[in-house]
RNA sequence: GGCUCCGUAGCUCAACUGGAUAGAGUACCUGACUACGGAUCAGGAGGUUGAAGGUUCGAACCCUUCCGGAGUCACCA
């Protein structure tokens, strides 16, 4: 695909007078093309400073030189100029004319990349299923979601999928609540949705303890461990803060039932499984609910409880080629020093499995599964260390996908008072959020009216367009290795640099085309006089190819949020400079509808890889 | 303390991975079409890119040191 464009005609003829007139070689995807910046006389510029230093020649002459054999190589330059190592070269009106007709006929083709023949899996999401999702799960669900449909774009076969962490201790602790304190309570008899309705009883579980703790305190017990392993100096309070977790893993009743409960369930006790595979199915439906609010969906899930054993065949194989190896005490460690990591565990001394060990068994168990050349995880930045380890694990062991790996690593979400937090309830629920963004654009729109005239049920499906479109947006739009914050108020902003923005700039396309009835198939081509803000345009979508290429490259799905707004913003600049409808003659027009025509198609398509759909109205 | 990431306009973010005079949005001020949809457009003001050195024709980006923030250094996941 990039290899018709302008760009690449632009670099290649310029690879080709390096070699032939000044015997100098370069790749073609070496030279430096650049849109012209708005100062400068021109429509591309081509960086020539690279070449001064090794052709020994001033950046004037190579420029002068470069720019006259181009001039000569390709009709379509009709002027050039030099500004210090800068040369700028002018297309013709012609040339615009023909890429524009490429770009029409080409329709969803355009910019679609071929296929580069490798499957890529990607893994996000991924909750627990002891409470609802929140802000910071959204957060990863659009990362990878946006990223599996670049990725596809970009001539990738992708898998989806995430892990569910169905097992564990906090699982146990709702189970624990729900038996305890449940009655029989379930989602239907009590109307909550069911993850919230477990997450409830995990809330239940943390107060009862914490309840318990604090009585605890007042012990002899509890002043006996003070004594004995309170630090020099350090008050009672400070000291019960930092000993909670202890006081749950040694002293605690309910603590104790719990981790009794984990081990009747590694044990299959039927009892404990049967109210695990109850609790469970609730978060399912409350997880499957809002995903689909959300408007995603995977391929594949694996389940942590099929995947917590995995991972013990690595270890024997680790071991006899001495990749491992084995401390005293029984536990196997892998030494990662040599590629400037530290030594990492990799079965307790137990011989039980921790957190790398299953991401290694499961890691195989989905190559066995898909053969996929390469894996893309997106989980937060705090796990940036264990994934390095892991990655370098796998190479070790000489795993066929372990070149092609990478953690799409994000920033956590702020709200404007600080950090989210679950014990203090400061936590933004997802499907609260979805609601709330849904609601702000409802009572935009009937602030302003204009689908007063259509019937209900389909006013609501645009409301939900809108409303998720700036939600999403917000999120996607910001570099996903950034920390971000949150603001409710910004998140359903829709002016300015939002998504509604960009749908704003579709919908009134799609109302000059519907009012343009048919596009009237005049021929353009006598068009002489192309406006800037039309030849802005062509640029912005010829660009698309290299966008989608370059977020992929970078697993960076921001910057294809970026193009969209700046293709939405040229075209409302455009609208105002110029006519459609009413435009000076046939041909102008003719032109413009098939410009726009083809603008509404790209900022749609942009728009479907960040998730966002488009309405057809607002 | 070691390692990793981040620091750009009051605020939220860009900057084609080393290219021209660092751009948008928002907030503030001033304007625009009796309309192809005002969820729009134009203008103004707002910057020593955390600081200081260095490399380079050229640095927000690379190197060094320092300052500030976050994360991580569990036989947790």
């Amino acid at each position: 695909m990039i290899e018709s464009g302008l760009v690449y005609q632009l670099q290649r003829a310029v690879t080709e007078i390096l070699e032939t007139n000044l015997n100098h070689q370069v790749q073609p995807n070496e030279v430096l093309v650049n849109v012209t910046s708005k100062n400068f006389e021109g429509d591309y510029t081509i960086v020539i400073f690279p070449y001064v230093k090794a052709l020994r020649m001033s950046p004037a002459d190579i420029g002068e030189r470069l720019g006259k054999a181009l001039q000569e190589k390709l009709d379509y330059i009709v002027s050039f100029n030099l500004v210090k190592g800068f040369l700028n070269v002018e297309i013709s009106d012609k040339e615009w004319q023909s890429q524009l007709n490429t770009i029409f006929k080409a329709k969803d083709t355009f910019g679609k990349h071929t296929s580069t023949g490798k499957k890529v899996m990607v893994e996000f999401s991924s909750p627990n299923t002891n409470k609802p999702l929140h802000l910071g799960h959204i957060r990863n669900i659009l990362l990878g979601w946006s990223m599996s449909q670049i990725l596809e774009e970009a001539g990738n076969e992708v898998v989806k999928t995430q892990i569910v962490n169905d097992r564990g201790i906090a699982v146990c602790k709702s189970m624990m609540a729900w038996s305890n304190y449940g009655n029989g309570e379930t989602p239907t008899s009590s109307g909550i949705k069911g993850d919230h309705f477990v997450g409830k009883y995990y809330v239940i579980f943390n107060q009862k303890l914490k309840e318990e703790y604090t009585n605890w305190q007042q012990s002899a017990d509890a002043k006996a461990v003070f004594e004995e392993k309170g630090k020099e100096g350090q008050s009672e309070v400070d000291f019960f803060n930092h000993y909670k977790n202890d006081y749950f893993n040694i002293h605690s009743t309910i603590g104790k039932e719990t981790k009794e409960m984990l081990i009747k369930w590694e044990d299959n006790d039927k009892g404990v499984k049967d109210l695990w595979h109850k609790m469970n199915s609730w978060v399912y439906e409350g997880f499957e609910q809002t995903y689909k609010d959300l408007e995603v969906h995977f391929d594949k899930l694996y389940y942590e409880s099929d995947t917590y054993l995995l991972g013990k065949e690595v270890v024997e194989q680790g071991l006899s080629s001495s990749l491992f190896y084995k401390e005293p005490d029984g536990s196997i460690w892998v030494d990662l020093e040599d590629v400037g990591l530290d030594k990492k565990l990799i079965l307790r001394s137990d011989g039980t499995s921790v957190y790398i060990t299953q991401d290694i068994g499961t890691a195989q168990m989905r190559h066995a599964d898909f053969k996929m050349d390469s894996m893309v995880y997106v989980v937060g930045n705090e796990q940036d260390y264990h994934f390095k380890a892991l990655f370098e694990t796998l190479k070790k062991l000489g795993e066929p996908y372990a070149s092609d790996l990478f953690h799409l690593s994000y920033g956590m979400v702020d709200l404007p008072t600080g950090k989210m937090k679950s014990r203090e309830g400061t936590v933004v629920d997802a499907d609260d959020l979805v609601k709330e963004v849904i609601d702000e654009a409802r009572s935009a729109a009937k602030e302003n009216g204009s689908l007063d005239d259509i019937p209900v049920n389909e006013q609501e499906e645009i409301f939900k367009r809108i409303g998720l479109a700036a939600l999403k947006y917000f999120m996607i739009k910001i570099n996903p290795k950034k920390r971000m914050t949150f603001d409710p108020k910004e998140s359903v902003d829709m002016q300015g640099q939002t998504g509604p923005y960009i749908q704003n700039a579709y919908v009134r396309i799609a109302s000059i085309l519907r009012k343009a009835s048919s596009l009237e198939k005049v021929d353009y081509s006598t068009y002489k006089s192309i406006e800037e803000a039309e030849k802005n345009l062509i640029i912005d979508i010829l660009d698309y190819p290299y966008i989608i290429l370059d977020s992929a490259k970078n697993y960076d799905p921001s910057s294809v949020a970026n193009y969209a707004y700046n293709v939405a913003k040229d075209f409302h600049r455009f609208y105002h400079d110029v006519r459609i409808l009413t435009a000076e003659t046939d041909e102008a027009k003719a032109f413009r509808l098939t410009l726009i025509e083809s603008v509404s198609a790209i900022l749609e398509r942009s728009m479907n890889l960040l998730g966002i759909q488009m309405p057809s109205r607002m």
